[in-house]
Parts: C-alpha cells; structure tokens; sequence
DNA sequence: TTTTAAGCGAGACGGTACGTCCAGTCTTAAG
DNA sequence: CTTAAGACTGGACGTACCGTCTCGCTTAAAA
C-alpha cells in the first residue's frame, strides 16, 4: 500500500450524505455536486472512489456486506419461510433510499453493463445462493414441488413487491398475505 | 382555434425520434436536446406540447391507445388466459424502448406525482379494470379459488417479468412457463 | 436573422468586466469564471462569443476599430512623428490591461495559430499599412533614408518600448526621448 | 548537510523535460504535472526545487550561467559588435523553448515579483553590466555618439528581435540586417 | 553500527477552473 | 396570435492541475 492512505470519514460522509439526499430529493434531484456539498468533500474526491451517481448509489443503498445479510430465515416449514422473505421484502424496499435507488439504477443498466453485472453479482451471491440451496432442502423434505426454480421464485417476489410499491404503494398493508398465498398455493381452485 | 395550425408532422417526428434513441442510448442519454436534434425541429417546440423527458417518452411509449390493445384474451380456460398473459408481458416489456423506459418513469415518479397518477391511471383503465371482470368470472365458473385479487395478480405478472428482464435476461425464455407454473399452482406439494 | 437577438448589453458588460479583471489581476488569474462572474452573466454565454480567455482578452484590448484609431500623426517633421510614435507607444502600452495582455498573448501564439494570425492581421491592416505610406512619402521628400523599412521601425519603436515596460518600468520615464535619438541618429558618431 | 543527498539526476531529468514540453507544446499546455510525468518524477519532488511552473521554466530556458554566456564580443568596430550582437538575438531567441518562455514569463511578472526581480538581476549581472561596459570604450574611442545608453540600446535590440519573431517570424531572415542599419546610422538623411 | 534527517514515489485531498451539455424561459420574426 | 428559432441563465457534468499533505521506503552522513 503505497501513498497517503484515504481518510476512512470522507468514505463514510460521502455513503450518509448520498443515503440522506436519496431519501429527500429522490434520484434524479440527487447530483454528485451536492453530495460533495452535504459531505463537505470536493467534488474530484468523490469521482476518486466512483465512476458515476449510479455506481456511487448502488454503494450506498446495496453495501458489499458479508453474512450478516437478512437473508432466507429458517423457520418451521418452507411456508413461513416464504412468508417471512415476502414480509422482508415489503420492509426493506420501502425504504425510500432503497424505493427511489431501486428503479433508477435499473435504468442505468442500458447504460452502464459493468453497473448492471455488478449489481446482478451482488444479489446473486448474497441471496440467490442461499435460496437455491434452502429450495432443495425443502423439495427433499416433501414440501416443495420437485422443479420448482429458486431464480424464478426470487424475481416473483421481489419484482411483485417492487412493482406494487413503485404504482400502488397504497396497497401495501395488504399485498404480502395475498402474495404469499397466492405464491404458496396458486390461483386455481385445487 | 385561432393562430398558425400545428403541423402534425412534427409531433409524429418528435415521438419517433423518442422511441429511436431510448432504444438505442436507453433513457439517462436521451435528452430533449437531442430528440430536438434528431427530429429537426428545436427545443422549444417540444415544450409546447409535453412538459418534460419523463411526459415526453411516458406518451411515446404508452400512447393512450383505446381498445385495440393487446388485453386479456379469452382462451378455453382461465389456466390459458394467465399463460397467455406471462407470454404477452414478456413480448411486450422485452421491446427496447419499453424496458428502457419503464423503470426510468417509475424513477421519476418520487419528483413527478402527476406522472404517477397518469401512469398509474392509464394501466388501470387499460388493463385492470379488464382483468377484474375476468377473474370475477373465472370465480364465478369455479376455475379460481375464491378471494384471488386480480391486481396482485398482475402485479405479480408486470413485476416478475420485468424484474427478470432487467437483472438476468438470459433466462427470459424458460422464464414464462416457470412463472405461469407457479402462479398456477403454487410452490407446496399438493 | 431568426430567433432572439443578441442583447447588446451583454457584449459590453463582459468586455468591460475583462478589461478591469485584467488591470487587478493580470492574465494569468483572469478567468472566464471571474469574467463571467463579475459581468452578471453565465459561463456559456462568454463561450457563446468567444473560443476562449485569449480571443476574449485579445477583443477587449485590440478592438477592432476602424479609422478613429491613434495612428501615425502627421507633424511639419518625420523625426516629429517618429517622435510622436515612441510617446503614444509608452503611453498605450503603460496602460495596465495592455500591459499585462500583450505578451500573455504572444505566448499563446504557439497554442492557436488563430490567434496568431487575427492579431498579426489586426495590427498589419490598422497600423503598418498607414507607416508604409507615411515612409514613403518621407523617402519622398528627402527626410528619411532611403530603404527604410517601415515594418522594421514599427517593431523596433513597439518591441523596444514593450520590453523596457516588461523589464525595468522604473525607467519609462526617461526612455523615450533616447530611444527617438537613437532611431533619428543612429549610435555612430557623424 | 544530513540525510540523503539530491539525487542530481532528478534535476537533469526535469530540466529535460521541461525543454522539451515547452518546444513541443508551448507553456501554456506545459504543466507540473506533466514534467513529472516526463521526467518519471513525482509531483511533490518537483515543487521540493522550484516554487512554481515560472521559475522551473525560467531556470530551464534561462539557466544561472556565470562567464562563458554569449554576451558582446569584442571586433575591430563597435558597429561588427553591433551586428553580432543583433544576430546573436535572432538566433538565441529562434530556439524554441526561448520563444515560447520569454513572453510568458514577462507575463507572469505581474503576479509574481520575485520572479521579475530574478529575471531582470540574471540578465542586469551578465549582460547590460559587459554592454555598459563596452559602450563607454566605444565612447571613449569616439566611435559611439557621447550620451549613448546602453541599457537603452540592449532593450531597442532585444525589444524589437523578440518583436519581430513573435508576430512575424517569416521576415527573420531580413530582420537583422535591417535593424542594424536603423541602429547604427538612424533613419534621417544625412 | 546504529541512528536520523532528508530524498523520493505514490497517492489522497481541497480547490479552482475548465469547456460542454442540457434544462427551462425569454424575446423576436415568420406564418 | 400561435408557432418556431435563437439567446440567455443556471446547474451540473466529468476532467485537469494545482499545491499540500501523509505515508512508507531508501539513502548516506553523523553519532
């Protein structure tokens, strides 16, 4: 490690300021030059760590944190389970951080790949991992429908949750419990 | 309606120089400048007729169509409805400039109540209001389990497909069967 | 002429801001921000009439005027008028704004040949070709040597007040009235 | 003297640099940072010799030579003294980095005294003291008009040289020739 | 020999300014 | 009397350098 090493408090002011304007003005309004403002950094020291708002963003709101992520709680049966990850979603995409970041990265992927592979990298070892494995234990049990794709069960609910808070967040006192039955059981009459 | 008439040509030409340029450099890189520019007419004349980007590309890519669109067809059973309807949210939302465009104006939504509540009203109009009915019927007709809400259902259809295009579109073509599998008959074993 | 005219006032306010930015702070920290700053105008439109800080300098101080400009008094005697040359070119180039843009203009020559050439145009059209025929017309009448070069006398009374104002100002006092001697006699002894 | 010694490489290197940058770039485009670059050094260890990009290039284009300069050979005649000493001009001010360094360091004068002082000291201890010198010898032989001052003739040669070679290069070729005759014999008929 | 002061490279940092792009609003002439 | 184009303010962009600083490592003379 060679040079003046960085100041771990300009880190730190740059991620809270980023997290505190997200949440007040949303993401469009947000712009690098005022988060070098509210942390009191100059506008090059915060291009030295990012190369963009997005990427700047996705630090903020997705941090790189190890294992003590929420993630994939083992209750009693597959079904509380699901319920408690449905549950979890609705909270932590609420967050209006994580509500207004969420959509507006997206939209950068079209122009960003490296933003887009960096972000899909994040959830995959993070969350997919451990729901892939949690899935099998549960199809070997006899709970789960042999087939069925932990992938696909994790875009169900977050891109359900994620697309209800963004067009009717009125709603969402009501949507986990009708999400999750409808996810545990189906729509058909059985 | 006094003054020099608006030349329709104009309008057409801004709304298609939208469309080519979200496909082409997505949503962030489109400016109003350069649809000005594509379409050769200069700035001002777009603000005439649309108050900002996020009005201009939300009216270029869902037009205020009647009732030739796409909607809930009517198959032998509601089983093939819902299937029809994963298939059809996959063809549509996989189209550049309505993937590009679609998490941008949920973006903008935090700073633009207004497109929110046009966006919002839109779908409603369009698509839920159909999709309602048929449920209510499919009930009626002993095919779905009572108490099925019919707007967490399509959240979970939009939702899911278009998370799934946008994090890991690789699997856009196994994803529609998995999907519809689910909605239909849950994850448990029977 | 389509669209909005050029506000005049503009033009001057930001001439007038350059030539008393220059005489405070000399060339080096003049800046188009300051410029802009002190004539109550934003930074693009400075940009919007001139390429850059040397060709706005350059118009604010070697304006382009036509005939009202100082040159070439005519006398009874030449060696009047040389004289009379020597003390406007002290005077004008003693003035704080051409003192300090001269030769921060020359230096830039090598950057934009542009400059270069408009500078060199500017003096050649206004001043040389009118000391051209002023020579000639003392060749004429016996005053002046013939095959003097009108070229080479303007660099020498211009070059020589211009380094003696750059170098040791505390003799400008005295400088003129020996470099005229030196000019009408020459250094030998008759 | 403790600690370690200056490596004398470091300042070739820079000083190497600094000739080049400016012959191929001029002194604007010529930065700190890019003598660094050049010359493989770091930042800081040029700022630990030369306060600023004045004086590194000052001492690169005019360095602190002590009796073997060029200055004021002694011919038969003052006026071959003359003639040398034009020509000698032409030809130390034609070199590049010469041309590029002398108008913008007489325009940094006014930000930074100590460097005019310098400037003005280097060239007052080598040069204008050996003209004074000279021309009171000349006086004395009664070549030279009484009341000649040297300092007078030094800024009317290199003035107008430097003049010449800024604005209108193309005529250096017949410049000096020209000079020396105004110089020498003044432009009245005699 | 072991200090120990300086040289040096690397990089961080607060600044300032750059030149550009775009957003919106205005002023004017054309239709 | 509206449409349409250019001028204009203002904000932000991403970059280049500046001059200073903190490190860690190297070097060689002094203790």
């Amino acid at each position: 490690m060679r040079g003046r090493p960085r100041d771990p408090r300009v880190e730190e002011a740059i991620l809270r300021a980023t997290l505190d304007l997200l949440a007040e003005s949303g993401y469009t309004r947000l712009s690098i030059e005022a988060v070098a403002r509210r942390a009191a950094v100059s506008r090059p020291t915060v291009y030295l760590r990012w190369r963009s708002k997005a990427h700047l963003v996705h630090e903020a709101v997705f941090p790189d944190m190890t294992a003590e992520e929420l993630p994939v709680p083992a209750n009693a049966t597959f079904a509380e389970d699901v319920r408690h990850l449905v549950d979890g979603a609705v909270v932590y995409l609420s967050r209006p951080e994580v509500l207004a970041a969420t959509p507006a990265l997206m939209a950068e992927f079209a122009d960003d790949p490296q933003l887009h592979r960096l972000m899909a990298a994040r959830l995959d070892d993070r969350i997919r991992a451990r729901l892939r494995e949690h899935v099998a234990g549960a199809v070997a049990r006899g709970e789960v429908r042999a087939g069925l794709d932990a992938d696909v069960l994790l875009d169900a609910i977050t891109g359900s949750v994620l697309f209800m808070l963004l067009i009717r967040p009125a709603d969402a006192h009501r949507f986990a419990g009708a999400l999750t039955d409808l996810l545990l059981h189906g729509l058909l009459t059985p």
